[in-house]
DNA sequence: CATTAAATGATATACGTCTATCATTATCAC
DNA sequence: GTGATAATGATAGACGTATATCATTTAATG
């Protein structure tokens, strides 16, 4: 027996296949009685729309926007880098999608982009929430004309998006304080860690420092952790200043950007011997996390995976916008831990081949 | 401009769209030079066959095998389950997914059973390789005619599949040698390594066994591997048997299954001091390593997400069977590394809901 | 009962591809 | 040139849905 159709359904219910679309497609003009026998032999028979045909039919092109902070280099940087090679194979599934860049930690900038893109017609929506009632309002007028709209690496108000596609920031904390006790674990000597971050007002760094904490804090003594703003060289200066200023730390965990800093402050104090330098867990593969692993600045490094979290993304997009219910676990990414010797191969960076 | 269709290649090349199909499907019995100027011309417009619209003709379902070893409880037990939990959301998809058991490590019962799956009718095949002739050859019959093989958790030849979905053993061993070298990193006192394995021979095994000793030998003293046929029991016996024999041990890496026995043998040695008991890294999160790690015995697991595994294979088998490219990423899997503060929640096992 | 509005049915076209049939034209050997 | 074969063109129906039009039936109102 085959997938029933609209007509299968229509012919249940005893209408014609107009009545069956009218009520299907909440057209209005259908009396109550056949609405609820429509219904009725949906349900009976278990019909499911077929969504390629009524793409076809409709000529879909799902048009999603996505909202990316236009940060100079690092994560964003990479994550646009990875958007615009996807372009060509998102196009061949019927998918245009419209990058737009926007100034990071900005409400005000973000709540007209988002306005601007509805505007502009807009079957989707992906955004790197900041929390702020700008924002939470530009979201609920999108989301007021049903479209959907996925945060991306950092969340918003459970109320404000339909789907959160990233890691869960707080037991990220928790693996880098596992990690670190992992390193103290033959260790009878109380340990003495010092957090680096960029502020404590950004919600994923508050989450990871605070898990963080949570894990550590009853094993290890924790210094009040620094706040660098995420700029290299104030991260430079205020760890360097630390570390003469404690010599005992034993561990640092860098749970915010502005690596370049981490590394210069590091590199400063000489390879001795491996085992006196603290145990550095720092976020984000990149460049400079690579090479200070590699480098043995750094020990392990936790990674997000933006590839996948755009992909996650985007096929998030597309169940919403079809109507499909998301699997609970839509949004969830795993990150990645890397060491020294299990580094992934840099991927290719080349563009696309061909015009 | 929207995309061209098949007419508009035809148009183009200046033949009938009955002649562009002929080419394009290859259906025979078009003249050379038809054929140069059709495909000059779907080169020329960037001609991409509407693959929704191609199946909705074709009333085109997808008929997958998955052959998965019927090993009772444990990693393929979960396989198992998680595959048939998937089944419903599948057949929306269009995709007819037969789970067959097989007997484990059995080439023979293997290769009947690919032979039967394609002898069935069958537009894919998925399994759990076992590195055998008698297996090479059924999957190149499968092979020979136009079925697309993917390879799960355990790979085969490169020759006898299209794609290996699963975690880089090597690189998993690698990882497992990153976190035990953590754990010695601020000891002065060079470590005792014991790996635990079901069988030199199974070739996952091997590779995550060799990864292993890469990154540790120069560093720590690596004990002879105990082989344990991934049977608790005896993994129980040889484990007690080199705990008392070497006490020296700081690092145990159980790089196959077994778990219940490894915990009998840690356990039964009762929880003294943590710093003085060895470290211990083991893979997949199932029941047995979840409590393991809960209650201190396990410090470090890796998991290689069968979930994802499944979803990428089954992606994977549609990417082919429509006749695209896959990206070269389509089969990697970074595992996840968990602890004892991180661990995800349990996934809930209730059954779908409704009939 | 007549009048108007609301609800429904019947039907046609479109989306882009697949498949099949049949008529037409080109090509070859002889 | 004749006949046979190969290549091509023209066309129609199907897949399941979306959308629109128009005619018809039903219900509501006075």
């Amino acid at each position: 027996m085959r997938k029933p159709t609209l007509h299968d359904v229509a012919a249940e219910a005893g209408v014609s296949y107009a009545t069956a679309d009218r009520v299907l497609n909440k057209r209005g003009g259908v009396a109550k009685k056949s609405q609820t026998r429509v219904e009725a032999a949906i349900a009976k028979l278990g019909y499911q729309r077929d969504i390629t045909a009524a793409n076809l039919s409709r000529r879909r092109l799902y048009r999603f926007h996505v909202l990316l902070p236009n940060a100079a280099g690092g994560f964003f940087a990479s994550l646009r880098q990875l958007l615009s090679e996807q372009e060509e194979a998102q196009r061949k599934a019927r998918q245009a999608i419209t990058i737009t860049p926007v100034p990071p930690f900005d409400p005000t900038a973000l709540a007209l982009e988002i306005d601007r893109a509805v505007g502009a017609g807009c079957d989707g929506l992906c955004v790197v929430a900041v929390n702020h009632p700008e924002v939470s309002a530009a979201l609920g007028r999108a989301r007021a004309q049903s479209i959907p709209v996925v945060t991306l690496v950092a969340d918003s108000a459970e109320g404000d998006r339909d789907c959160y596609v990233g890691i869960d920031n707080r037991t990220a904390g928790r693996t880098a304080a596992d990690l670190i006790l992992l390193s103290h674990r033959r260790h009878a000597q109380r340990g003495l860690i010092l957090p680096v971050m960029g502020s404590l007002q950004a919600r994923d760094h508050a989450e990871r420092y605070a898990g963080f904490c949570e894990v550590v804090a009853d094993q290890m003594a924790v210094l009040p952790p620094l706040e660098t703003g995420d700029d290299p060289t104030r991260l430079n200066q205020l760890l360097t200043a630390a570390l003469a200023a404690e010599p005992g730390i034993t561990g640092l965990y860098n749970l915010g950007a502005g690596v370049p800093g981490l590394i210069a402050a590091l590199d400063h104090r000489g390879s001795d011997n491996i085992a006196g330098r603290p145990v550095v867990v720092s976020h984000e593969l990149c460049n400079a996390t690579r090479k200070a692993v590699a480098d043995g600045l750094i020990d392990a490094v936790i990674d997000q995976k933006p590839a996948q979290e755009l992909s996650q993304a985007l096929a998030a997009l597309i169940a919403l916008s079809d109507g499909l219910a998301l699997d609970p676990t839509a949004g969830q990414i795993t990150p990645a831990v890397h060491f020294k010797h299990n580094m992934p191969p840099q991927p290719a960076a080349g563009p696309n081949k061909g015009a």
